[in-house]
DNA sequence: CGTCCACTTGATGGGCATCAACCGAAGTGG
DNA sequence: CCACTTCGGTTGATGCCCATCAAGTGGACG
């Protein structure tokens, strides 16, 4: 469950916080980094419970939650490989953080982390640059959540599970027959992505299939062999 | 239109940016800083242009909104007194910024700005905890966007207004007869924030006026009366 | 082979958008 | 100072999008 690894052998060794930090900092950084494996559907934190580690997702996918006592969910965020999690300078966070994947973790204590963040400022810097870029990612999302119909908001979260998933160096299908991947996500989290039902997401795909635009295989694999139809389908530029 | 103040007189000086300095860096800051103001509409950041300053809110209310071509429109962030203005690492922002009532900002100009920041790194750091906490605010945000009904909706905007303008010693009202203050924007902008039309915003302000949460006088005055009662409404822990 | 669960598909209704008319306050020009 | 215009806001009528309820399907797994 615990292991040690050379950070050389790191997926995400080019894109990770610790890409960003001048050499001394990275070194201490993997010094006190461990990796861990989880299964989907665990848990890493529930809402406001206290937090003692910090982790970058070395592989799989990480919905932040929040839910009400009456039952209504709404996935607040998604954290994809080389992305950060944990909430710095505060003790809990009041969201709950569960993989929707199998998941692999580069954790660190909370302690240690935080040592470290006062040894080397620059370490700050990088984790501001990426919470700026996570706000940008959140607002651009309110839009989607309060204005876009659910076709758009399909079409707009399949759009960045593909930016994200099969981004700029990870080509993980040839181009010409259209992108392939793995959903990370259900129907339902998908819904809950969106404020929709899952019915809905259901229906929105069968349009999106008729349409052309998308092609599936199972439940959980994705072709998308028109991402520029599906990016202007999103942002409502067609029609 | 543009002045020097001494920061001895500043109203938000005990929250802003510069109170999470060491001495020697909140000084450095005020060398660099000049007060300006602005009127109701003034357009202070167009999305996708380059942005050449930084600044903290003294008084106002700055609204952040993401328009598509086909004229809909989001309000993606509110920014009050002592919040954070600008994009640090980033030539441009995507998104609008507006103010929705008269302003006065505590202006830096971007390059001498980022002078200080490598200069006093914890600068950064006290960036990175303000970014951090608009995160939260955001993300709490999508979720009133995705999963809350129009009446919960509408009392979660006005809750979240009236913690930020007459929040914890900003009593700007006798306690007893119920918070008063001025709605720091218009029908059309409260549905903006809440992906509602403006014609649902004055029929849920009326039900709530109906249900003794709220009253009203005239177009931008506010009276809570009872406040816990509206966050109850806000929450959907009550019905 | 049977059970379970994610997903799909259909039927119905409600919440909110949209269109339209009206009102009052503030501003404008004569 | 008053008619006129403008604009933000309110209220009403109508309809559509999507939630909800319900039933059915198929794949995964024991």
């Amino acid at each position: 469950m615990k292991t040690r690894r050379y950070c050389d052998e790191c997926p995400i060794r080019d894109r990770a916080l610790c890409s960003a930090l001048p050499n001394p900092a990275a070194v201490a950084l993997s010094g006190i980094a461990h990796f861990k494996s989880f299964p989907v559907g665990q848990v890493l934190q529930r809402g406001h419970q206290d937090l003692s580690w910090f982790a970058v997702i070395v592989s799989g996918v990480v919905k932040l939650v929040k839910t009400l006592p009456d039952g209504r969910q709404q996935i607040v965020g998604l954290q994809f490989p080389a992305d950060f999690l944990g909430r710095p300078f505060a003790a809990s966070s009041v969201f709950r953080a569960e993989a929707t994947t199998s998941l692999l973790l580069c954790c660190f204590s909370k302690g240690a982390f935080e040592r470290l963040m006062q040894e080397y400022p620059c370490l700050e810097g990088a984790l501001l640059r990426r919470a700026l870029n996570q706000l940008d990612t959140a607002r651009e999302w309110m839009f989607t959540l309060g204005r876009k119909t659910a076709q758009e908001k399909m079409a707009s979260l399949l759009f960045l599970i593909a930016e994200q998933l099969a981004g700029p160096g990870k080509h993980r299908s040839r181009e010409e027959a259209g992108l392939e991947l793995d959903l990370p996500l259900s129907r339902t989290e998908m819904g809950d992505c969106l404020g929709l039902a899952h019915e809905t997401v259901s229906r929105e795909l069968r349009e999106l299939r008729e349409k052309g635009v998308v092609a599936t295989r199972g439940r959980r694999t994705l072709i998308l062999p028109h991402l520029g139809m599906l990016e202007h389908l999103a942002n409502g530029t067609l029609c």
